[in-house]
RNA sequence: GCCGGCUUAGCACAGUGGUAGUGCAGCGGUUUUGUAAACCGAAGGUCGCGGGUUCAAAUCCUGCAGCCGGCACCA
C-alpha cells in the first residue's frame, strides 16, 4: 500500500468504485460531488451513498480515502430510503393536519413503513385521503433533507418546547456519546440517525396508507397507547399495483374464508376461541393425526393420555397456579345448583379444578410411577393432548390462535448427555414431517437465556450449547432471539408464515431443567443413586390447529390429495349412467379413497364447477361412452384436460395417489 | 386486555330517520344434460344483544358481546 500510485497526499482522498476503479479527490468531497463528476445522469438518479458499506447521505463530506458506491433508487437500499423518506414526509403531513399530534416514531418495515403517533383523537382510515394529498404535495414541494447535528440540550429544548415529550423521552435515552442528529425537511424536521435521500421528490408517489392500528409506547402494555398508521411504498406504481394485487390474492386463502368455503369447520360466539370441525374438517384432522402419531411410533415415542381436569393442588405443585393461572380455566370443585333462579352454586367453593393449559405435569407423573432406571432413558411420552389456555381476547385469531387446542405434544425424559442426540433426532423429525406436508419453507429461531431465569450459567451454556450443535450438526440456518428463551431453559421455535406473512411458532423443543426438580422425578443411575433427569418439550406440528390452518393458506385449500377430506367425486352424464357411476364409486370404496357419488340430476358443468370449488383434486365423470368401454373421464383439479382411462387402471392409479407420504 | 373498524336471510353484499332489498344456495316444479352456473315459481330476516333519543330507528346515542386489523401476550 505504501509504494501505490493512488496513496494519498496532503488533502487529496482515494475512493475506489465497486467496480474496482479508482479516482482521488479533495478531501471533505460528498457523494453527491463523487456522483456529479462521474456522470450528470448519475448525480440525478443518486439518492445516497454507501461509504465502505455505510449507508450514508450524499451529502457527509468524505475525509479518508474509501470504497464509495452511489445509490439509486433501483438498488436495494433505493427502496429502503423511500420508505424511511416517506415515514417523514407522513409525519409531516399529519402535524399540519392534525396540530397537536405527537410524533414519536416510524421505522420500515416488510413492504412499508409505520409512525406512531399520540393524538387524543385516534386516526380512522377516513383520515388518509387529506394525509396522503398532503404527503404528495411535500413530495412535490421538492425540500432537500437537510441533515444538522444538535446537542442534546438544544435538542431536548426545542422538542420540550414544541410539547413533542415523546421525542424528548427518546433523545434523554440515546447514549451520552451520541450526537443528536436531526433532518430537516423545508420548516419540518425530526429526530433521526439517518440516512436519508437528498430531497423529498426523490421518494416518488407509489405509497399508500393501509391501516390504523393502536400500539403502545415502547411496546410496553403498561404505557401510552399510540396510534399507528401503517402505509406501503414503493419504487414504481406498478409495484405498488402489484404489491396490492398480491395482498388481494392472500386474502382469497385466507384459512377462515376457505374453512367456510370448503365447509370444514366454524367459529361460534358462545364457544370462542375453540373450533367447532365439520366432517370434513375432521377428516382432514384424522388422516394428519394418523399420520403424525406414525412417524412418532417409529421413532420411539410411547403414547399416553392424561386427565383434562385436575385439582388445583397439582398445579400448585408445578408451578403453573402461581405463575400462569390468570391463562387458566379454573372450575370450582362444587355440586351446581339446578334450583330456577337460585344460585349456580349451592355452596361457596373450598377448592377449585382447572383444565390443563399444558402436558407436561402430567407426564411426569407417568414418569414418576414406578422407579426409573438410567435404562429406561430417553423416555419419550407423547399425547395428542387438548389443552385449555384463558388467552387474551385481542389475541385469537381464526383456528390459528384458539382457547382449546391440540398440541402433538411429547416430553423425553433423559440424561444431560442425552440432550444433544434428543435434539438432532427431532430437528430431523421435525425437517422429514414438514417435507412430507409440503411445508418446508419455515425458519428456525434459537431462543436463548432470559434475565430472569433459573439455573446455572454453566448449565444453560450446556442447553444452548447443545441445541445449537443440533442445528449445526444438520446445516439447519437458524436465527438467534437473545433472551426469549422460557425462565426453565432455551428454546427453538419453528416458525411458518401464513398467507400474508404473519409468522406462526408451529414445531418447538424446549429443553427445562426446572419441572423434573420442582416435581422431584428422579431415575436410578448406573452408580446406584438418584438422578434427576431433563426433560425436554417438544412438538412437531405445535397446535394442531394452527397447524392445519397455515396449511389451508399455504396450499389455498388445495391440500395433498392424502390429506383432501373428499379425494374424488364420480359424477354421472345422464341418469343413464348412474349404475355404472355407482360401480365406480364402490371401487373406489373398496381401495379406501374418500369418494363421493353425484347422481344430482344436473348438467356436468354444474357438476364440474361445483367440485371445482370444492377443491375436489380428481373428478371422474362417467356417461354411456365410458360405460361400454369400462373407463373413466378423468378431470383433474386445476387442468380441463379430459384422460379416458381404464376403470381399473384409475382407480389402482388414484389408491396410489392417496396414499399418506408415510 | 388496549386502540380503531365492523356485525342486515345459510353465504356474499345493498340499504344514513318513514318499520328491509339483490345475487347465489335451500325448497317446489319443469328439464336427462359430455366437462366451471339450465329454466320457472313460492318462500325465507324481532337488521349481533340490551337500554335510550324520536310521532317514527337497520340508520342517531349508549352499554355489552363477537368478529376484523394491529399492539401486548403466545402453540
Amino acid at each position: 500500500m505504501s509504494e501505490s500510485a493512488c496513496a494519498p497526499v496532503a488533502d487529496r482522498i482515494v475512493i475506489t468504485f465497486p467496480d474496482g476503479k479508482t479516482r482521488d479527490y479533495t478531501t471533505g468531497v460528498t457523494g453527491a460531488e463523487i456522483a456529479d463528476s462521474i456522470a450528470k445522469s448519475l448525480a440525478k438518479a443518486a439518492i445516497a451513498v454507501k461509504i465502505d458499506g455505510v449507508l450514508s447521505d450524499l451529502s457527509l463530506p468524505i475525509h479518508h480515502s474509501a470504497t464509495v458506491a452511489i445509490v439509486k433508487r433501483e438498488d436495494p437500499e433505493g427502496l429502503e430510503l423511500i420508505r424511511h423518506d416517506a415515514a417523514h414526509i407522513m409525519a409531516e403531513a399529519v402535524q399540519k393536519l392534525f396540530p397537536g399530534t405527537q410524533v414519536t416514531i416510524g421505522p420500515t418495515v416488510e413492504n412499508g413503513f409505520y409512525y406512531d403517533f399520540f393524538r387524543n383523537q385516534p386516526f380512522t382510515t377516513e383520515d388518509f385521503d387529506a394525509i396522503e394529498a398532503e404527503m404528495r404535495r411535500i413530495v412535490e414541494r421538492g425540500s432537500d433533507f437537510v441533515r444538522e447535528v444538535w446537542s442534546r440540550e438544544k435538542a431536548i429544548a426545542y422538542f420540550k418546547d414544541k410539547g413533542e415529550h415523546f421525542k424528548v423521552e427518546l433523545i434523554q435515552d440515546l447514549p451520552g456519546t451520541e450526537d443528536i442528529k436531526i433532518y430537516r425537511q423545508g420548516d419540518w424536521l425530526d429526530l433521526c440517525r439517518g440516512p436519508h435521500m437528498a430531497n423529498t421528490r426523490q421518494i416518488g408517489t407509489a405509497f399508500k396508507l393501509m391501516k390504523v392500528a393502536g400500539a403502545y409506547w415502547r411496546g410496553d402494555s403498561n404505557k401510552q397507547m399510540l396510534t399507528r398508521i401503517y402505509a406501503t411504498a414503493w419504487r414504481t406504481d406498478d409495484e405498488l399495483k402489484a404489491h396490492l394485487h398480491q395482498l388481494e390474492e392472500a386474502e382469497k386463502r385466507d384459512h377462515r374464508k376457505i374453512g367456510k368455503e370448503m365447509d370444514l369447520f366454524h367459529l361460534q360466539e358462545e364457544a370462542h376461541g375453540s373450533v367447532f370441525w365439520h366432517p370434513k374438517g375432521w377428516t382432514i384432522w384424522v388422516a394428519l393425526e394418523s399420520y403424525m402419531r406414525r412417524r412418532l411410533q417409529n421413532d420411539g415415542y410411547k403414547e399416553v393420555k392424561t386427565p383434562q381436569l385436575m385439582d388445583s393442588r397439582f398445579w400448585e405443585a408445578s408451578g403453573h397456579w402461581g405463575k400462569y393461572r390468570e391463562n387458566m380455566f379454573v372450575v370450582p370443585d362444587v355440586v351446581p345448583n339446578t334450583e330456577e333462579g337460585g344460585k349456580v352454586f349451592k355452596e361457596d367453593p373450598k377448592s377449585f379444578m382447572a383444565l390443563k393449559p399444558m402436558n407436561c405435569p402430567a407426564h411426569v407423573q407417568i414418569f414418576k410411577q414406578g422407579l426409573k432406571s438410567y435404562r429406561d432413558l430417553p423416555l419419550r411420552l407423547a399425547e395428542f393432548g387438548c389443552c385449555h389456555r384463558n388467552e387474551a381476547h385481542g389475541a385469537l385469531h381464526g383456528i390459528m390462535r384458539v382457547r382449546q387446542f391440540t398440541q402433538d405434544d411429547a416430553h423425553i425424559f433423559c440424561r444431560e448427555d442425552q440432550i444433544q442426540e434428543e435434539c438432532i433426532k427431532f430437528c430431523e423429525l421435525t425437517r422429514a414431517v414438514y417435507k412430507d406436508l409440503g411445508m418446508d419453507n419455515f425458519t428456525v429461531r434459537l431462543e436463548t437465556r432470559p434475565e430472569k431465569r433459573i439455573g446455572s450459567d454453566e448449565l444453560w451454556d450446556k442447553a444452548e450449547g447443545g441445541l445449537k450443535q443440533a442445528l449445526e450438526k444438520l446445516g439447519m440456518p437458524y436465527t438467534i432471539a437473545e433472551g426469549d428463551g422460557a425462565f426453565y431453559g432455551p428454546k427453538l421455535a419453528f416458525i411458518i408464515r401464513d398467507a400474508i406473512g404473519r409468522e406462526w411458532g408451529c414445531g418447538t423443543i424446549q429443553l427445562d431443567f426446572n419441572l423434573p426438580e420442582r416435581l422431584d422425578a428422579n431415575y436410578i443411575g448406573e452408580d446406584g443413586q438418584r438422578h434427576r433427569p431433563v426433560m425436554l418439550h417438544r412438538a412437531v406440528l405445535g397446535a394442531i390447529e394452527r397447524f392445519i390452518g397455515i396449511m389451508l393458506e399455504n396450499y389455498a385449500g388445495k391440500l395433498p390429495m392424502w390429506l383432501m377430506p373428499v379425494q374424488c367425486v364420480v359424477a354421472s352424464i345422464t341418469g343413464d349412467a348412474d349404475d355404472y357411476a355407482r360401480k365406480v364409486y364402490g371401487e373406489l370404496k373398496k381401495q379406501g379413497i374418500r369418494a363421493e357419488l353425484d347422481l344430482r340430476n344436473e348438467k356436468i358443468n354444474l357438476k364440474v364447477r361445483e367440485h371445482s370449488l370444492q377443491k375436489v383434486p380428481a373428478l371422474f365423470v362417467v356417461g354411456a361412452r365410458e360405460e361400454a368401454d369400462q373407463t373413466i373421464a378423468i378431470r383433474r383439479l386445476g387442468s380441463d384436460a379430459q384422460n379416458i382411462v381404464k376403470l381399473i387402471e384409475a382407480v389402482e392409479a388414484l389408491a396410489n395417489e392417496a396414499k399418506p407420504p408415510y
